[in-house]
DNA sequence: AGCTCTTCCTGAAAGC
DNA sequence: TGCTTTCAGGAAGAGC
């Protein structure tokens, strides 16, 4: 599933080739998952692509009319998100399709940028610059660009479980399941822990990992579980260093114990219930009742 | 504020 | 063997 380092290696393959041409014809085939499919057809041919970025899980795309665009005036942006099993990449047009292509965006050169999504858990969204703004305002700050202090403050006094905070893109972007729990894994916290009650040697070490697991991600081009391909198809090679995440029942790599999978935050959770042990008491209103 | 549950969707895997 | 059920999960929304 295209996390945070999989959504840069799809971008870093995209910054190769797509910047400086131009969308002249859209195909949409289901449009469900696209927030303004007719705006989406309208708008985007005669606007050429200026720089392909990333925003935490998001593909940000930005654009420049060209004279033959509609509301030449007007800097738009395509935003998308891969959702679960979406892929984003350029072919030729005489490329076989891949099946569940829904959205093929023709290039001046004959090549086309195409949107691949088997589930459909992924978006498209034709964004304004001016409506950018609260994009970016409802995400929290890349995980790689954030200093220790600013890390701490924005887990100090949450109530939540660590986990639940990893995974909320309002806090951090860009983490997601697998490395959620390889780096709580690597820094042997339980994922059930209250962010509230961690140390700040416990934080100190999450700091680290988060940012060891994702350069390290980045640098293996991702991590292939089920269908992750990069822009040019290849599969990434993180998952061979997975340590929790997908390895119930396997020894941890650590001290040998069997790697557990418990529900936190309504998702699989992957961790070595010795070296990343439980919270001591389960915040239940039965035992909090019973002792009062 | 933050928890759980539900919904969206498909294909793989497990169950019968 | 073949059909049915379950599960996986990112994010948003409902309800508590």
């Amino acid at each position: 599933m295209p996390e945070l380092p999989e959504v840069e290696t799809i971008v870093r393959g995209l910054r190769t080739v797509l910047p400086g041409h131009t969308i002249i014809a859209v195909r949409l085939e289901k449009t469900d998952f696209i927030e303004d499919p007719i705006g989406v057809g309208e708008l985007l041919p005669g606007q050429r692509v200026e720089a392909v970025d990333r925003m935490g899980k998001f593909i940000w795309l930005k654009l420049t009319p060209t004279p033959g665009a509609k509301n030449s005036d007007k800097h738009l942006n395509l935003v998308v998100h891969l959702g679960m099993t979406g892929w984003l990449g350029v072919r030729r047009q005489e490329d076989p399709v891949a099946p569940h292509t829904h959205a093929f965006f023709e290039l001046e050169d004959g090549r086309e940028l195409r949107y691949t999504d088997i589930r459909r858990f992924g978006q498209i969204l034709l964004v304004g610059q001016d409506e950018m703004g609260r994009l970016t305002a409802r995400l929290g700050r890349e995980p790689l660009e954030l200093a220790f202090p600013e890390f701490t403050a924005r887990l100090a006094g949450r109530h939540a479980r660590i986990k639940a905070l990893l995974l909320n893109q309002s806090v951090f972007r860009g983490i997601g399941n697998i490395y959620a729990d390889e780096s709580l894994w690597q820094a042997r916290i339980h994922p059930a822990r209250l962010a509230s009650r961690l140390s700040s040697a416990d934080l100190k070490r999450l700091w680290n990992a988060i940012r060891r697991v994702l350069q390290q991600a980045i640098e293996d081009r991702g991590s292939s579980i089920s269908d992750f391909v990069d822009a040019e198809g290849q599969p990434g090679e993180y998952q061979q260093r997975h340590r929790a995440y997908g390895r119930e029942g396997k020894p941890c790599f650590r001290c040998g114990a069997k790697i557990r999978r418990d529900i936190v935050a309504g998702r699989s959770s992957y961790f070595c219930p010795r070296c990343q042990p439980a919270p001591r008491k389960r915040t239940t209103r039965a035992s909090s009742r019973g002792r009062a």
